[in-house]
DNA sequence: TTGTACGCGTTATCAA
DNA sequence: TTGATAACGCGTACAA
């Protein structure tokens, strides 16, 4: 049935020559080839459409030229920008991008790492926040213990609780900048809805809404501490939750901008105005915040550079002109849209 | 630097047999092994934390265990849904799942079809409809071609103009649907705004619109038809466009929910109320759909549950066990929701 | 400037 | 029941 495709000797047969030669002019190589042999050969590769076997040239060189990419929901604009990012760049080396969706899930999560170990990834991205749990940490510390010792590059985004380069990118401090915005607008009784607690994200955010309270020495009160999952059903049901305890209440942030239009979504349903009643912020700037009704204020993480940052690191790293030791940067900003309410010109 | 990984050798000399006999144990070949060889081979694989090359497996048996998949915008959920149905499915059976984002691009498209040629992908599916270009044409044709001379599956959802199984979506139909849910509401002044000119899915459900409309007699009118992307923003261009000769218009197509979308804000922002003044539908029940305001009237496309279709078809057909010929076949329905306004009880 | 011979890690074939 | 050998397709030291 699979009809063998043609090799290399089947080009140095054609052009009159060794496989050896043809291999030279294949890889430009260094060694010296006689120009007119080259064009034989390079001939005799186009009449073939001759290509040479990926997996034969990974088998000797020991490079699988694959590049692994964990992600927790590719349905969330925040990873699928991350990973056009990193493509744009990857692509135009070559590289395999595989992607696995684990769904925050912890066996996925190991399976993911596993295949990516079985397949000799060069690299793997770890692109979402850290699990918190204590069987897929040490699982996971072993799997990645032995990619890095076949030379393997782990990267993961954000803090993860074991010995890889980590990519930060200020977690915490959008939640200070969105928080310190809403203290600046007037707002006091302001109320914070989580993310999921496997998250290391959930807390790095929740740590930087925390901070600026206390800066400014706002007491945090419990019944205004309202559990998430980044969903925007999540938010939804967030918001049904906070109704029973809205006296005085001025203010939500979302810990991420999805729940955020789910939160602006039920309080418009049960009739309360945005931002009149209620202002409410987020935190990513993923494209549907600008056309949500009112257009959401929340802060920018540049998703599709940071992506493009981790392409170039990783093509510099993995290719052999020496590492290349640039610390992808990202720079938050906020977007002021008109989610929020000022309470100071009253 | 790249230490040499352990291989079978290493597992053999510690179990005191040879590579073959290891390789029998590994693959629970068919071929008798001693139980007594079985366990010490066992042991020593353990103890070793020995796993099979993938690249060495590979090269042997012409297998580079690799499926490709040509998305057009990973950021669009259609897309982003039909990935992880997929890989749902693939990842249980070690698969690399190789993705490529094209943005509908010619070029890139064919770049990333001729990656996976070279890298011998065992299956590739193109996911997004086919692009309307000669040169996309011609050149695709021939990768095409080269990838099923050497045995791959070349899989393509919705019609393309290359010899492929391809499955059927039913993008005329579901645009006919739609119009006909329209009409039996009473509306008879509907535009209709179409997808991007390359692609092969505009074509499709503008065939279903013109279909719906002539079984009825009703004229279609050039003013009304408008050229659109399947973007957001452009539903909000089209809006635009139409709010100059919106004198009679009652209702409007979008042959697409991002653009229905799209539509629908640009036209609560200059001021017409949803679907008082205007009906608005979609095509594909994307998540936000749900949550728009109102939530838009469309026709559910179940994406995910054809990515684990597809995905199950292609494991089926690499599998050994002869091709499995069922064609995944896909359910629509009317999704009723409030974007539409009845003009029968007038 | 070109070619020969070997090895990468695995499996299929054949012999013992 | 086990093992030696060749082969997959390619790159590279070494020889010519």
């Amino acid at each position: 049935m699979t009809v063998r495709s043609i090799s290399i000797k089947d080009v140095a047969r054609r052009a009159g020559v060794s496989p050896t030669t043809v291999s030279r002019v294949l890889n430009n190589s260094a060694h010296p080839v006689n120009s007119k042999t080259r064009r034989r050969v390079k001939a005799a590769i186009a009449e073939l459409n001759f290509h040479p076997n990926r997996l034969a040239q990974g088998l000797i060189n020991n490079k699988s030229h694959l590049i692994g990419v964990i992600v927790h929901d590719l349905s969330d604009p925040y990873f699928a920008e991350m990973v056009k990012g990193m493509e744009r760049v990857i692509i135009k080396y070559d590289y395999i991008v595989n992607i696995y969706n684990t769904s925050r899930d912890v066996d996925k999560e190991l399976k993911a790492v596993d295949l990516l170990r079985a397949n000799r990834a060069e690299a793997v991205v770890l692109t979402g926040g850290t699990l918190l749990d204590q069987h897929y940490r040490e699982e996971m510390a072993g799997y990645i213990k032995e990619l890095q010792s076949n030379g393997s590059i782990v990267l993961g985004v954000t803090a993860h609780p074991f010995n890889i380069k980590s990519i930060e990118l200020g977690n915490s401090l959008a939640a200070r900048l969105i928080t310190n915005y809403l203290l600046e607008q007037g707002h006091r009784a302001i109320a914070y809805i989580n993310g999921p607690a496997i998250l290391g994200t959930t807390n790095e955010r929740w740590q930087g809404f925390q901070e600026a309270l206390l800066a400014r020495k706002i007491p945090i009160r419990d019944k205004w501490i309202v559990a998430g999952d980044f969903s925007f059903e999540g938010g939804r049901r967030a918001a049904r939750q906070l109704l029973d305890e809205i006296t005085g209440l001025t203010a939500v942030v979302a810990s991420n901008d999805e729940m955020a239009l789910g939160v602006m979504w039920e309080f418009k349903n049960q009739g309360l105005a945005i931002p009149d009643d209620l202002s409410v912020v987020g935190i990513g700037n993923i494209p549907a915040a600008k056309y949500a009704y009112p257009p959401l204020t929340t802060i920018a993480l540049p998703i599709f550079d940071l992506g493009v940052q981790i392409g170039e690191y990783l093509i510099n790293t993995l290719g052999d002109k020496g590492s290349f030791n640039d610390q992808p940067e990202v720079q938050l900003s906020l977007v002021e849209r008109d989610s929020v309410r000022s309470l100071l010109e009253v």
